[in-house]
DNA sequence: TTGTGTTTTATTGCCTCC
DNA sequence: GGAGGCAATAAAACACAA
């Protein structure tokens, strides 16, 4: 067991309770579960460590014996797991007197509170990382997509640019620019991502965030707009006529989003421990909820 | 029945806060 | 310095395939 003093081992025993407040009928171990009524069951063994202590006088040479004889691991009721689950969502941290409440109504040693409460918040801890991994995993997975296809459009573009340079004709362009690069363009299935044409104010907004917020980098959107430009000008045609896969671009008129604009839209990733840490929406007060953290990343 | 992987309960040691 | 929280870990209990 290593160096743990008394009042430690005491209290790892689940032996605080005896010098606290709560009242003896709540001291009864595993035995007291017979009689805990609704919630309550008999888990078996006869024998406690608790039964024992009742049992013998409580004085110091006894004390190693029931160290050294460990007592079964027992399982909570379905019962008493629902409760205690009640109480989490309620609050999953624990004050000493509804620790001492808890024990008394499910007929528990208030240490097995405690530890349940511990254990139950390092779970949703590990299942809220998870979730949180997963989201950022996927996020990261359309924008790499989108990203790659930018690229692509990217290169699309200059070659275009190159053969108008060296004789190439405007319809040569518009041709191979609309089929191509519709091809090449953002493609990413992510409703959150997904570049869509709308009218209203609202959807607008929205549309243009999220293109925008596709856009890998503050130089990466600079050079998409750049090229963008750069081709109207030399290919003579509206925004409205070259529709390459219905771009945030393509929503507004030449001079309708300037570079500074599209900045302002940008959404900035927030950082994972600001998530982390200011949202408590969720009930174990760790990580998010996917619907929460969705709404944190598109709504910036 | 048994071997194995997973879940749950409990312990230990360290850290922070009051 | 004690209380309580957390991370890491042990070990019992459980689930399930072979």
């Amino acid at each position: 067991m290593g160096a743990m003093d008394l009042s430690k081992k005491m209290k790892a025993r689940g032996l605080d309770s005896v010098f606290a407040s709560a009242p003896l009928d709540s001291f009864l171990g595993p035995g007291a579960m017979v009689s805990f009524g609704a919630v309550g069951r008999d888990n078996g063994s006869g024998n406690s460590f608790y039964q024992s202590f009742e049992m013998q006088e409580n004085g110091d040479e006894y004390l190693d014996d029931y160290f050294s004889q460990p007592e079964k691991k027992r399982r909570l009721s379905a019962d008493q797991v629902q409760f205690l689950e009640r109480s989490f969502d309620v609050e999953n941290k624990l004050e000493p007197e509804r620790k001492l409440q808890l024990a008394n109504e499910l007929g528990l040693q208030p240490r097995q509170i405690a530890v349940w409460f511990q254990n139950r918040r390092a779970r949703c801890k590990t299942k809220s990382l998870e979730t949180e991994y997963e989201t950022l995993h996927s996020s990261y997975k359309s924008l790499k997509m989108d990203y790659d296809n930018l690229l692509k459009a990217n290169e699309k573009l200059k070659a275009e640019v190159l053969h108008l340079k060296h004789g190439g004709t405007a319809q040569d362009v518009e041709i191979s620019d609309t089929k191509e690069l519709s091809e090449a363009m953002p493609t990413s299935t992510d409703e959150e991502h997904k570049v869509s044409v709308s009218t209203s104010k609202n959807d607008e907004q929205r549309s243009t965030k999220s293109d925008v917020t596709n856009e890998d980098s503050p130089r990466l959107r600079g050079e998409a707009h750049h090229h963008h430009h750069h081709l109207f000008v030399e290919s003579g045609e509206s925004s409205h006529d070259f529709d390459p896969g219905q771009s945030v671009f393509s929503l507004h008129g030449e001079d309708s989003l300037n570079h500074e604009e599209l900045l302002q839209h940008a959404y900035v990733f927030p950082k994972t421990e600001d998530v982390y840490c200011h949202n408590h929406a969720t009930s174990c007060g760790y990580g998010f909820s996917v619907e929460d953290h969705a709404f944190n990343f598109w709504s910036y």
